[in-house]
DNA sequence: AGTTTCGGTGTACGGATGTTCACTGAAATG
DNA sequence: CATTTCAGTGAACATCCGTACACCGAAACT
């Protein structure tokens, strides 16, 4: 029965590289990476706690790992935002998009945005970066609409960085209500709709009343 | 030389408790609240491990007088805003006297900030309700504007939202920018100035076009 | 003046943690 | 097939942690 399955040494190594970076996640969930000790994680991937140091050399650079792992499912978020740009819909369709990402991916954003500002100092460091470009990357998407061409980059960064904010404070406010209540979540999306509502009309108002 | 100094033992126990909670305000600034050992803090304030049980149960407890303590000092910025609420001056103002608490109370804004996402469940909890309540003032305040008349309570509460959401982050940045750089906090100034105004006119408008 | 209260002391303990070191055995290499 | 590579093992360690306990001495009380 048994399949010539070929599972070579660095798939394994791969493999519980990741059940590692799982294992991480689900536990700094209580403590937050900081409390979260070597041994435990060991444990929970069912290795011996000096294996450990086959992946990673601290904890720190374990937190690094899941900073770069969670903002690479971010980018697939941001390019869902990018596909359908259109103004009209452009904020509940974000809104929903982000919603349904924080839903899928809730371990990854809560220990964003818990680390982003509470981490450990290279940890902190990492996510900010993540984000400044995140947020550079959201300015050059928006100022390609048409009625934006208008604004000046700096009004744009400012524009970006607020939505940013505001995204950020979303899902935090999401990953807050308990994971198995929608309605608390839809909620807490219609309130977000109105303030990013709010937002761009307010920008585009006090940006004509600055063009006469 | 030696003035009679009447030291009674209930202010000699406040002393030290107070010792305390500046002890752990500044060590919890490295490690959390999570990661400050009972230990450490006792050494710094230079009384024996066991002696800190005398004003506290535990960290957690700590933790939760040092929520009480950093909400007292924000409810009197809540005053000062109070004070002057001119529809024409109220966002420049709104934001100078936030960054002006910040600089000045750096480390019970810092710790907010920190311990409300990932701070331990008992003292994340204190902070949400406190901040609940924080907002529920700012919105009863607002409602006070003569202009704010036709809005509902419920636009009031999300803008109310908005607003306690823009001071947060705006607090974060001002605190991630190094003490000792007025130019980066007068940037970080400027920029929620704007967003502000962008959330308010925007508001308005919204309001406005919803009224016909 | 005699007694109680109570903040602070000092010792001691069991348990968890990070890290070291020498090792094993199977996959990879040649 | 002989050799090398390397993810994972297991024991040992020094260190720090929270907390229990008996104790002290001066302020507070009666």
């Amino acid at each position: 029965m048994q399949e010539q399955r070929a599972v070579t040494r660095s798939e394994r190594k791969e493999a519980t590289r990741q059940a590692i970076l799982d294992a991480a996640l689900v536990l700094s969930a209580d403590t937050g990476l900081g409390g979260l000790s070597l041994r435990s994680v060991a444990k929970a991937v069912g290795i011996v706690p000096t294996a450990f140091y086959r992946h990673f050399a601290s904890i720190e650079e374990l937190g690094i790992a899941l900073v770069d792992e969670a903002f690479a499912s971010l980018r697939k978020m941001l390019r869902d935002l990018r596909r359908d740009m259109d103004v009209q819909r452009v904020i509940d369709d974000s809104v929903a998009i982000l919603a349904r990402n924080v839903r899928e991916r809730r371990g990854h954003f809560m220990f964003i945005a818990r680390e982003r500002v509470g981490g450990l100092p290279a940890v902190r460091e990492a996510i900010r970066q993540e984000l400044a470009l995140f947020e550079r990357e959201l300015a050059t998407d928006v100022a390609r609409l048409p009625e934006m061409q208008p604004w000046t980059t700096e009004d744009l960064r400012v524009l970006a960085n607020l939505i940013v904010g505001a995204m950020v404070e979303t899902a935090e406010a999401i990953m807050t209500a308990p994971p198995g209540r929608p309605d608390i979540e839809r909620e807490v999306v219609r309130t977000a709709e109105r303030q990013l509502r709010m937002v761009v009309i307010g920008a585009a108002n006090w940006q004509s009343s600055r063009d006469d």
